[in-house]
DNA sequence: CCCGACTTGTTAGTGACTACCAGTGCGATA
DNA sequence: TATCGCACTGGTAGTCACTAACAAGTCGGG
């Protein structure tokens, strides 16, 4: 509720132009329960814990694959879940993710964490360092590619189907072996 | 010079420890010098402004070949031309930028420039937006891959080589299609 | 009725960063 | 030589994110 507050008066104002105090105010509450809630003023946008949903997706996919193809199917299908529901506070929220600094920096180094958890997610093979060095590498080009699909999806205003753009740029970085699922050809152009 | 004193101090008492004041006190000048020179005390770790030599390198490669792999060759290649010097700055950098968030964070946000460079480096084909889009998966899947060999090779005390890292990580990430130079197996095990 | 856990609020800091203003060499011009 | 920019440096005061320490309320269970 907070961070509702937070982002309709980020989106108003501007990031650097709203203060903690702002959001506490708009809010109803002091500074330091925002800051107990929030430990930093960029959580107030990213508070992305999809981590293990992906992970599960990457559990449940056969793991004969090759490890990109796994990633990737595993990404599209989250993404085609969290874009069923509310797609405009989404939209918001990566739009100042995107436009700020700040914030474009703090999400890329989530994409950290959500490595990791593709990382375990793919379960045994995590055993030796090469092999986990491997997965690290492939999960990490994968994200940068899904990110590069998030961004022209902003772009975009969300118009596009983001599951879509993403297979699309999976493909482009690893070829069309990645599973495209059903993207009959838009006109985009 | 500024900067020198800024990572021995930052190597010597961690990122957090040290004020931007000490910094100056050690490199005998005011605060305010330094914030002229180094608008954030990030930037007084991050001065990566080496994207012309990989747009550069990313322009002399043939333009028949698939992306990924003009975009790898590239990386490999300024890899090896960086990591020629000196090891030691680079490294003490780079351990700093991966153990602190906050440099962590904007490290990961420089790639986005460094990924315009690149499709900038690729040059015509980034007319239409299709193509455009791309370039960029494919440019950040690259980034990505070579950012995780480059966590290794920090990890490793950049025992290994830095150019077969970035080497073996895109081809975990793209297939073996990349081209991996001369790298005999190595016993990291 | 009391006690302990949880949440919220207040105060006083630290430190990064930003105006705004002032002094200092230094080459070019008259 | 005197004067005019011009680049660089420094000081002061302020904003703001964030923290630590302590007070106070709420609430369920003895």
């Amino acid at each position: 509720m907070i961070q509702a507050h937070a982002v309709r008066l980020f989106v108003e104002r501007g990031y650097d132009g709203t203060t903690v105090n702002d959001v506490a105010e708009a809010a109803g509450v002091s500074p330091m329960t925002v800051y107990r809630h929030f430990p930093t003023k960029e959580d107030l946008v990213l508070v992305d814990q999809n981590g293990p949903l992906v992970a599960e997706r990457i559990a449940a996919t056969p793991a004969g694959q090759p490890l990109v193809r796994r990633i990737g199917s595993a990404l599209v299908d989250s993404a085609r879940t969290l874009t069923a529901g509310d797609d405009r506070f989404l939209l918001a929220r990566l739009r100042l993710m995107i436009s700020t600094p700040a914030l474009r920096a703090r999400h890329l180094d989530n994409h950290y964490v959500l490595q990791q958890a593709i990382v375990d997610g793919l379960g045994d093979e995590a055993a030796d360092p090469d092999t986990a060095f491997q997965a690290e590498a492939a999960a990490s080009a994968c994200l940068a590619a899904m990110h590069t699909a998030l961004v022209r999806w902003a772009k975009d205003d969300g118009r596009t189907d983001l599951p879509d753009l993403i297979a699309k740029a999976l493909a482009a970085a690893f070829g069309d072996n990645t599973p495209t699922g059903d993207h009959a050809e838009r006109s985009a152009t």
